[in-house]
DNA sequence: ATTAATGATACTATAATAGTATCATACTAA
DNA sequence: TTAGTATGATACTATTATAGTATCATTAAT
């Protein structure tokens, strides 16, 4: 049971290099070159994310990648969605058609409620916010390291 | 994503049921024609219920299963942890040696906090949880009729 | 002995995930 | 205008996880 699969962590990583480069565009070449990435698996999501309209496209030489949004307006769930479907936990195998048993479907309520509290967690955590917290670290780091 | 799969669901059916037959030994064929699950399958189920010690097998004519703990003691977890494997959403790639992405360490923080949440959440959840609320809301609908 | 039950184990099927390859298309620059 | 470099669309393959089946051995009751 994994939260994220491995296209949705890519592009994780895809669009947080692609946001450091501030509006240069970034190929797929040189992601794959710095993330240690497959290119042609990477390729395949960086295309689905351009579909998506995530992340803005330009052919040809000199072309890559930007983003199309603002980092704080790219959702993770929108990347869970978009590469494993809908955080859905209940598959419920009966469809409340005559389930069989009625304690199954106590048990089906308390799913229920775990995975709103999965959503409502996931929810807030953009692109920004990794990118954010990454610089909060970074300055811890160096804090530490002047008052030692 | 699923929070449950196939063989936990059908465990806990089988298991609820069994319970219900307070002491009587239940057969897979008995299982199997209630709960409308596959016989082959069950018992496949059955057999490693009962090597992990949640049932109590007899062998034989008149044989069949029960309960090796009480209800009390039979903890949704475990049978996550049997069929399932343990609860880890945090497939790291890397496992942290030279992680290529700091900002993809921040989320996988999240996702701990996530993890830690869902286990918080299912701790409780015993199969006596699931009978005694299955008889609340039987409790209710008698009292609903009642007072129409 | 026969019948009815589970134990152990190996096998098959299906679906989800992961990854690759190919050709078409667009843009740039010489 | 052509060579080179980039993505777009799409189809294909590989691997793993889940789901399900089948077979034979063993045990117990009658
Ligand atoms: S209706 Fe789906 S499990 Fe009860
Ligand atoms: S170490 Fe595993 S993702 Fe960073």
């Amino acid at each position: 049971m994994k939260l994220l699969t491995r296209n949705t962590d890519y592009a994780v990583r895809a669009l947080s290099y692609i946001a450091m480069e501030k509006g240069k565009t970034v190929t797929a070449a040189e992601l794959s070159e710095e993330l240690k990435i497959s290119w042609s698996f990477l390729r395949k999501i960086l295309q689905i994310l351009s579909r998506e309209g995530l992340v803005f496209s330009i052919k040809g030489k000199g072309g890559g990648f930007k983003l199309a949004q603002p980092a704080d307006r790219i959702f993770l769930l929108d990347l869970i969605n978009i590469f494993q479907g809908l955080v859905r936990l209940n598959t419920c195998i009966t469809n409340n058609k005559a389930c069989p048993n009625i304690r199954i479907c106590i048990l089906k309520k308390k799913i229920d409620i775990i995975e709103d509290s999965i959503i409502s967690e996931l929810h807030p955590i953009t692109l920004k916010t990794l990118l954010n917290e990454q610089n909060d670290v970074i300055q811890n780091e160096l804090l530490n390291m002047q008052t030692r």
